[in-house]
Parts: structure tokens; C-alpha cells; sequence
DNA sequence: GTCTATAGTCGGATAGAC
DNA sequence: GTCTATCCGACTATAGAC
């Protein structure tokens, strides 16, 4: 056994820094804009690492991307196991639907507010408006899921179909409102004026959310529950 | 009168058509990876000529950005007059201030997901990420007035202090329901199946946007009645 | 596997002819 | 006012020493 690390393990770190500052780097600056030179600086690299691991930097931005796509699958984890335990039985009991739509709006809320994940979040915002393949692989993997579960849970309470297009809009718009606090974060704190958006904040917010969530799936249940009274008259 | 346009009318064509190939290229790519070369040839115009109108690529960057104030000030602007004739009587009355909500909240929509103003929200969009100064001209100059209109709105029916945070916080979450349509614009199409957002999508997106207004309104306002109970038992 | 040196390309900006 | 030619810096990527 060596003393200094195994040439395999000094790949990996090496591997792994250069990851961790291209997060940080395409998601501050963009994939064009953010420099090979500035990344292999800021992960302590030497450049030509860069093309050696990864082949490109596009290489780099794909493995970024998987990055995020792994810290997504895995942060939300546990809450999905539960969901597809609720979810296996049809029709699922519409008040542990209610239950976990809460939850996991609530935990989205959480990371998505966190500190840690901006630089995330910034990269899927600048997928939105310039998808690539990143966004193909990061979206398959992890939100598609994410969303379809959620559709789920709001069809589960409700009584709407789950793969109708209405559904899933439905559900769509309520994500909407907890995406508006960290996609137009900046008008938000401008018209706030907060200078931040720290714990104290992201209570307040996940208040709102909460009685927004209970507001519409309520009326939303109602409205279904015309629709089929009108059915059967 | 000479037959050609006098030279001060050629340089204000000259300007237009730069800054209409900057909206369209600084959209599309960002203002970073954007090219003077590439907008000068999409104006029909020298490179040179960027440099002798604006001083810079940065100060086209900004005049495409007052541009872009000038648009959603000009788009607004009937509709906005209407609205502060309504709240200049304190208090406005209620339903009227909801049928305002719903008016303006539907003509947002519609202005969002025309296709002519993809790429003006595009930028929007960038400088939610990257905010510069772009970002506080178009923020003061027309957002935070609609904002503020919009929050004055929702306070004057539900009955809420439209200056406190709380007030501006449901506005925001309100709104957020329709930036997520074109904010998140790539997760919607993948989740629908749409290939685009035309006429028939964009109406089904404001009858569900404007069923969630009634529900959200309703209940703030119900939530409100209720407080204030309270407070006088 | 890791680094230096550098090739090759393209960017914003400018000088100076017309 | 308008255009061409060009400077100069910065970028990605690679060749080749170690």
C-alpha cells in the first residue's frame, strides 16, 4: 500500500474537483461563456485534465449535468419510495395523496431554496431557455419522474385523470409557484427587499405555498366532483 | 428633398435594425456568446457601425434593453390605465378589482406565450440569472410598476395590506403560475407531449390559470375574513 | 498520468481611407 | 457617416516532454 493516494483515487479527486468547479462555473457564467482555464484553476487542475477526462469541454458540461442529475435522484429519494408504496394501491387514499403532495412540495421547496443548490438550479434555468442534451438526460432521469409522481399524487386527490393534459397543467402551474421564487428570485427580492433569502424567508414562503396547494386542489376537487354530479343526473 | 432618406433617418434605421438583431441574437445566445459580427450581419449592417451607435457591445446590450422597457410599458400601458383609475378611490371596490386580476393576469399570458415576445423574455429570463444593470432598467421601469399594481389588486379584493410582504408574497406565487409556463417552457412540452405552445394550448393554459385565480383569490380573501373575525371577538 | 508550450481560431475594438 | 483592414487578447484543443 502507498503512502500518497493510488494513482486510481487521484483520478478520481482530480475528476471529481474539476465537477465541482465546473458546477460552479457553468452555472454562474453559462457553458460558453465559463473558461476551460477558469475551471482548471478553481479545481486546482492543470488544463489539459480537463481534455484528458473528459475529452471536451462539453464533455465536462455532460458530466456536470449527470452530477446534478445523481444529487436530484438521490435527494429525493426516500420521499419517492414512500409515494410509490401510497401509489401502488388503486385508487390511492385521496388524504395520504393530500398528505404527501404537501410533503413533497414542501421538501422541493427546501432544496430549491437552499443555498447549496442555486448553482443547480441556475444550470436547469439556463436549460430552459437553451436546451442541449444535458437537459435531455437531467430531465429523463429525474424530472420527468419527479413531475409524473406529482401529476399522480394530484390526480389521487382530486379524482382527475392523471394523464390527462389538464392534470398535468394542473399540476404544472402549482409547481409554478414555488419555481417563480427561484427563477424570478431577483424580482422577488427587489420587490421584497430582502437582501437574501435565508431561513426566515423560506418559512414565509413555504406558508404561502401551503395554503396556495390547499386552496386548489380543494377547488379543484370540487370542480371535479361537479363535473361528475352533472354526469350522473 | 433628396430622393434617399436623409442621413439622420439611414442612422436611426441603422440603430432599429441593430437592435432588433441584437434582441434576436442576445436572446437566442446570451449577451456573452452573442457575436458583434454575427449582429451586425443579421442588421444588414457594418460591425463598425455597433461601435459608432453604441459605444459598445454592452451598449447595444442596453439599448436593446430599454427597447425591451419601452415594449412591455407600451403593451400594458391601456390596461394599466384603467387600473389606476380603479385604485385611485380608496377602497376600490372588490369585484372590480377581481375582474382586473383576471383581465390582467390573462392578457400577461397571452403577451408571455406570443411567440414575438419569446425572445424578449428570454433576456428576462438570462438576467433573472445574471442580473446587471439591464436587469434593474427594465425592473424599475416597467416589472416592479406592474408588480405593484398587481399586488394592489390583489389586496384590494381580498382585503390584505397591500404593502405587506405576505400580500406581495401570494401575488408573486400568483404570477409564478404563469412564468412557469414559459419559464419552464421545455418541462411543459416534454410533459405534455406538445411540439409548441400555439393558439390551442395557450387557451387551455388560462382557463386553468384562471380557475386557479378564483380558488387562490377565495381563499385569501375567506382567510382573511376570518382573521379579522377573530381579531374583533 | 501529468504538465508546458503552442497551434489555430475567433472574439471585441480601432485606425484610417473614402 | 460608413467601410476595410487589422490589432491584440483570449479561447479550445493538442503535441510532446517528463
Amino acid at each position: 500500500m502507498p503512502l500518497s493516494p493510488s494513482p486510481t483515487a487521484r483520478g478520481e479527486q482530480a475528476k471529481a474537483q474539476l465537477i465541482a468547479a465546473g458546477l460552479e462555473l457553468f452555472s454562474e457564467k453559462g457553458a460558453q461563456t465559463a473558461t476551460t482555464r477558469e475551471i482548471a484553476r478553481l479545481a486546482g487542475q492543470n488544463i489539459a485534465a480537463i481534455f484528458y477526462y473528459f475529452g471536451s469541454k462539453e464533455g465536462l458540461y455532460l458530466a456536470v449535468a449527470q452530477w446534478i442529475a445523481d444529487f436530484i435522484q438521490q435527494a429525493n429519494q426516500p420521499l419517492m419510495v414512500e409515494v410509490d408504496a401510497l401509489l401502488a394501491h388503486s385508487p390511492a387514499d385521496p388524504e395520504q395523496c393530500r398528505a404527501y403532495i404537501i410533503k413533497s412540495l414542501m421538501s422541493f421547496t427546501e432544496l430549491l431554496t437552499n443555498k447549496e443548490t442555486l448553482n443547480l438550479s441556475k444550470i436547469l434555468s439556463r436549460e430552459q431557455l437553451m436546451p442541449t442534451e444535458a437537459y435531455q438526460l437531467i430531465h429523463r432521469q429525474t424530472i420527468a419522474p419527479l413531475h409524473q409522481r406529482f401529476t399522480r399524487l394530484v390526480a389521487g386527490y382530486t379524482g382527475c385523470d392523471p394523464s390527462a393534459t389538464a392534470t398535468i397543467l394542473h399540476t404544472h402551474a402549482l409547481l409554478g409557484e414555488m419555481l417563480s421564487f427561484r427563477m424570478a428570485r431577483e424580482t422577488i427580492l427587489l420587490r421584497t427587499g430582502w437582501d437574501d433569502m435565508g431561513p426566515p424567508q423560506v418559512t414565509l414562503i413555504k406558508q404561502i405555498l401551503a395554503q396556495h396547494i390547499d386552496w386548489v386542489l380543494n377547488g379543484l376537487r370540487a370542480d371535479r366532483a361537479r363535473v361528475q354530479a352533472n354526469h350522473h343526473e
